[in-house]
DNA sequence: GATGCTTACGTTTTT
DNA sequence: CGTAAGCATC
């Protein structure tokens, strides 16, 4: 089987349109080429996993542009991520011109949102500069105004107070609209924190996620002039994964087509995973009610997976009740079978999973990139990237820590967000005593209250330290001397490329100076990584043609960690299963496949977030294209605490026949058991049997020319060098050694898979 | 005001 | 287990 076959390639026309042979419509099918030609008014497309979707929705933009003489600029397409925007623009570069590509709008509903709010957020009084709040600056807002107005954080979480005003947004309840269920304290101080929290944001010159699209919407119903301006801008409006549009969004959308109605949404109801983000599945099936004129296509045809992955997740989404009825059928071949494998902890669960990719680029000729592991909660990648760096083998991992969420990096942010946006007090208390200048609590209290007092900013009492009461002499020099150092950035900002900026603001700060005093491991990664900030504002100023620092701070606070994911290196890649919607891999691991870990505990009992749980897992497994493997552990330590764990139930959906044999429990197996690395020897020929490819002994091959090692032998590595061998575990392929480098470095080894040399 | 220690607490999923 | 916030001490 190859190993990436493009979708162009087993595509087949029909053959009776009447618009053969045009380059647009080569190679889709009669459905596909339905929706590319649709021409005028609404056009809902139900379209299934891997069913081509993002082809339709490119060649029906470039289709508009190069037939039917639309304007670029007069196109919008609305992707999930930047990522899918960049690609989109990418590929119809190709079909159309890069230049007409370039033109067309295309992008996330919130980088949108936040591209129109920066042209017409006057009419409704959002500043130009306005700042965009993320979680942990939101949740700074939320603790003060807990403070001021003496609600008792642990009685009540502040995470609480947020979710729940970002419910109210998604739904566009604003906090005078906003009825209190019945009962409960909380909901007693809901709207004073809700109104403080707003005003705290108004006061900062700055927008949380939410507010970009409600306040769009906000724009657009109460400026008619914007509104026809928009609606003449945006005459054809299309938009991805629309099942996971929530209320405000809709809106917008509903607004902005109301006019000329060309609106051409794309979804499918089975791959609905962000309820808990006020996505409502409800939207796109009521979309038919909104345009009773409708026309409704359904992609069915599945050009990506076997049939054998396929038909295993068609078992686990049908289990759910409430959808549309519809099944995938492909032509591709039906595949082998799915490997289902129980490993007895999650770092047996790395270590097997590891052997499985590193013996399928060895016999089957696979690439690294070939591989993908999903996993239901970002804490897992932990195992599984502790395993990898051993073995040396390389990986790229979405998520996690994030490196905009690193403290340094979160800093040096923090001087370009106040050269910016001087009322951003969040960004201030942040770094007025980063890189420590003795200002300490009291001094930023005395401010803040001044502040409070006289209804500005902290920046604006800044200015006049003076008047500020509580103030001792030589904090008030220090304040004055920090003030003057931010006044100076921000009179150099507009002159400045963002590069500039950077390194003035590190030069005046001192800040990475300061860091580098610290020879520490973390330390120097800590200095590593603001160094690593010049990569990221050059890059920026690459691939921006405007490259201003408004535009900078916009795009850092919209990146998704997705939107990063570089296809083309060569190593294995790691996610969440919601990170991994769109994507597709040759072969499929999902790890953690148990009971209160996927699904996932906190959905227990709300049949909503059960259902999403199994589409949850028919995103995962859709997502593989020719080899799909499932591994859960029977004891997994979370919380720092070993527990059992049983098999998901997704599991005893996915029929018998699909799967590998359950493996005896030989006295080989319980041997083996017994080993130290649980290789699972008889699951591994099993794995084997249903492979095309000629199939290698692993065990034998290699066993009579490689030497055999002891402890203490001295032995030479193609990477790291000389070293000494400490100990030894495993029997064949999975025997590994520990070994000693010359560079104190002290790593496991897989035997089988370097090449050692045995040195005198 | 800085530093170091203790404790409490948490993990869904993300624009 | 690992982190972050809180407290006591210098």
């Amino acid at each position: 089987m190859p190993n990436n076959h493009d979708v162009t390639h087993i595509c087949h026309a029909a053959e009776d349109d009447k618009n053969i042979g045009h380059p647009l419509l080569d190679g889709l099918n009669a459905v596909q080429r339905e929706a590319v030609l649709h021409h005028e008014g609404p056009l809902l497309i139900f379209a299934g996993a891997g069913s081509g979707k993002t082809r339709v929705l490119t060649h029906r933009i470039a289709y508009l542009i190069a037939e039917r003489g639309i304007a670029p600029w007069n196109i919008f397409a609305v992707t999930f991520t930047n990522k899918a925007a960049k690609e989109m623009k990418e590929r119809l570069g190709k079909l159309v011109s890069e230049r007409r590509a370039k033109a067309i709008w295309a992008g996330t509903f919130h980088s949108t949102s936040a591209r129109l709010l920066r042209e017409f957020g006057e009419n409704i009084d959002v500043p130009r500069n306005f700042l965009i709040y993320d979680d942990s600056d939101q949740l700074h807002l939320i603790r003060d105004s807990l403070r001021e107005l003496n609600i008792d954080e642990q009685k009540f979480a502040p995470r609480a107070f947020l979710a729940h005003i970002s419910e109210s947004k998604e739904k566009m309840v604003s906090p005078a609209a906003w009825t209190a269920p019945k009962g409960g304290q909380f909901y007693g101080h809901f709207r004073s924190v809700y109104i403080l929290y707003q005003e705290k944001l108004r006061q900062n010159s700055a927008l949380d996620f939410d507010d970009l699209l409600s306040e769009t919407v906000r724009l657009l119903e109460t400026c008619p002039h914007v509104l026809k301006t928009l609606q003449d801008r945006f005459q054809y409006i299309l938009v991805d994964e629309y099942q996971d549009v929530n209320y405000a969004q809709y809106r917008m959308l509903s607004l902005l087509a109301k006019k000329r109605r060309n609106i051409c949404v794309v979804g499918d109801d089975d791959q609905s995973i962000y309820l808990f983000r006020g996505a409502d599945v409800g939207l796109i099936l009521k979309f038919e009610e909104d345009y009773p004129d409708a026309l409704i296509l359904k992609l069915e045809q599945n050009y990506r997976s076997t049939q054998n992955i396929l038909e295993a997740a068609y078992s686990v989404v049908s289990q759910n009740s409430k959808r549309k009825e519809k099944k995938l059928w492909t032509e591709n071949p039906q595949g082998g079978l799915i490997v289902i494998h129980e490993a007895a902890n999650e770092k047996e669960e790395a270590h097997w999973l590891l052997q499985r990719i590193l013996d399928e680029v060895r016999y089957k000729d696979r690439k690294l990139s070939d591989f993908a592991i999903l996993y239901r909660t970002n804490a897992q990648s932990r195992a599984l990237e502790d395993m990898f760096r051993n073995f040396v083998t390389p990986y790229k991992i979405v998520g996690g820590m994030r490196f905009y969420e690193r403290r340094e990096v979160k800093d040096v942010l923090a001087y370009m967000r106040l050269v910016h946006t001087p009322t951003d007090s969040v960004s201030l208390k942040r770094i007025i005593n980063v890189p420590a200048r003795s200002i300490g609590a009291t001094s930023i209290k005395a401010i803040e209250d001044s502040a409070r007092a006289s209804g500005v900013s902290m920046w604006e009492a800044l200015q006049q330290t003076h008047s500020i009461p509580g103030l001792l002499p030589r904090a008030r020099l220090r304040l004055n001397d920090f003030a003057l150092m931010i006044r100076k950035l921000q009179e150099e900002k507009d002159h400045l490329r963002v590069t500039e900026l950077l390194q003035h603001i590190l030069d005046s700060t001192g800040y990475l100076d300061a860091l580098e005093l610290d020879k520490s491991i973390e330390g120097r990664s800590r200095a590593e990584n603001v160094r690593e900030m010049f990569s990221v504002t050059q890059e920026f100023e690459k691939q921006n043609e405007l490259p201003t620092l408004t535009s900078f701070l916009e795009q850092i606070s919209l990146v998704a960690d997705i939107d990063s994911l570089d296809v083309d290196t060569e190593a294995v890649t790691m996610m969440t299963l919601h990170s991994s919607k769109g994507l597709e891999f040759p072969v499929v691991i999902i790890a953690g496949m148990e009971q209160n870990l996927f699904p996932h505990v906190r959905s227990h009992g709300n049949p909503y977030e059960m259902e999403e749980e199994y589409r949850l897992c028919y995103v995962g497994i859709t997502r593989a294209k020719e080899e799909l493997f499932l591994t859960h552990t029977s004891r997994r330590t979370m919380f720092g605490m070993l527990s059992n764990s049983s098999p998901s139930e997704f599991l005893k959906h996915i029929p018998r026949h699909l799967y590998n044999p359950p493996r005896g429990k030989s006295t080989r197996t319980e041997k083996r058991a017994l080993s130290s690395f649980d290789p699972d020897e008889p699951d591994q020929d099993q794995v084997f049997q249903w492979h095309e490819s000629p199939k290698v002994p692993a065990n034998v091959s290699n066993e009579a020319e490689k030497p055999v090692f002891t402890v203490g032998d001295k032995v030479k590595h193609p990477v790291f060098g000389k070293g000494v061998i400490l100990s030894t575990e495993g029997i064949g392929v999975n025997s590994s050694a520990k070994i000693a480098f010359a560079n104190q470095d002290i790593k496991n080894i897989l035997l089988e898979y370097t090449k050692l040399d045995k040195m005198p």
